[in-house]
DNA sequence: ATTATCTATAGATCTATAGATAATGC
DNA sequence: ATTATCTATAGATCTATAGATAATGC
């Protein structure tokens, strides 16, 4: 009975403690001005703790941030995984706009940095994705196909598709900046703007 | 006969050239990292100018930024101006998703600075977006709503359709690094795109 | 004994300027 | 004469480390 896998270590709870500060302070500056224009005396500042300290726990600045992207990509699939292959297709798309608009409700510094990342080139995270999270999504987008293909849904692009369920949910987080300025402040903006979403996909995708 | 405004100084050809070749570069440094994230020594590299040489024709790194972005500003309404009030309604929304796609296709660095901007606050443009272009943005809502009231549009929340055609048409320039995994390569995606969101915005814009 | 934190600092990178030199336009 | 470019460098900021000290868990 030989164990193979590295024992993960177990954190004192000091360490546990210590390490969400740093985490949830690089969630903060990295989701803000991206890996580049981040600085470790930024994240020192936010998190309360000395720099050196801060390269204690991590191995320095790119540990931090790797482990914040790890971290939001996982969470990225979940949504996505709830879509049921034998439910009602519109039902199903729809109730995953609603599931990614509450993302962008409670993580929107999470698809910030993600956001940021991409824009930037993705290079930290391409690989993951093609590795990890590709396959599934084609796999979802096979389901969706499936649906498209016995008339269950309109004739359209299921990757195009998804892509535009991608673009308009997360638009509502990361360009907060400017909803704000052109859909007022605060959580009736991501009530309206479900409410507007639903309806456009609901009926565009209304088959026949 | 006082002449009131500071002449627009006339430029040399050579300076003409280098501020070209600088904000050409600055362009691609900016779009990039951002501006927190962009260094001098990137845009001189990029421009093949020396640094102190770039700092002769701009006064500082911000001074580049804020001249790109202007710029850009300037040009983000133009295809939202030329949305004909007494034209048929659909189509007109449908040639300005087409339009906007065009502008994704032609101009992705610009699109990619705007949106680096915005997710990192906005703070440089904001002021600039609520004075000059809010304005004019507003007058075109009124003008979709207007349609809206009338029958000629499904009835949907204008402010969020507007919303939602930035969302999807800008993805395809700032998200290319994803896109481009999971749509593949090249002016195909963008041309599939534009068919993919035109269909889709009519279809849900359809009027009864 | 082990874990956590601090002071001090090395070495690299960054923005920007000073001041000298070269190129260009009358 | 004016415009353009270069060398050299100041002064700030950044990532990261060394080595000493303090706090904590058996």
């Amino acid at each position: 009975m030989v164990e193979l896998k590295t024992e993960p270590k177990k954190l004192s709870r000091i360490q546990q403690r210590n390490r969400d500060l740093i985490t949830d302070a690089g969630l903060n500056v990295f989701s803000q001005y991206g890996f580049r224009g981040a600085t470790l005396d930024q994240i020192a500042e936010a998190s309360g703790l000395s720099k050196p300290n801060i390269l204690y726990y991590f191995t320095g600045k790119e540990d931090i941030y790797v482990t914040l992207l790890n971290r939001i990509l996982d969470g990225w699939l979940d949504p996505l995984d709830e879509l049921d292959p034998n439910g009602d297709p519109i039902s199903e798309i729809v109730a995953y706009v609603e599931r990614k608009m509450e993302m962008s409700r409670k993580y929107p510094r999470e698809s910030r940095l993600f956001a940021n990342e991409i824009i930037q080139g993705g290079t930290r995270v391409l690989d993951h994705i093609e590795v990890d999270i590709k396959p599934q999504i084609d796999a979802k987008i096979a389901v969706i196909q499936g649906w498209i293909d016995t008339g269950q849904l309109a004739q359209v692009d299921a990757r195009h598709l998804l892509t535009s369920i991608w673009a308009t949910t997360q638009h509502y987080a990361d360009f907060e900046a400017q909803t704000q300025l052109f859909l007022g402040e605060g959580d009736r903006v991501l009530t309206e703007g479900t409410e507007f979403l639903t309806a456009l996909f609901r009926k565009a995708l209304q088959p026949g």
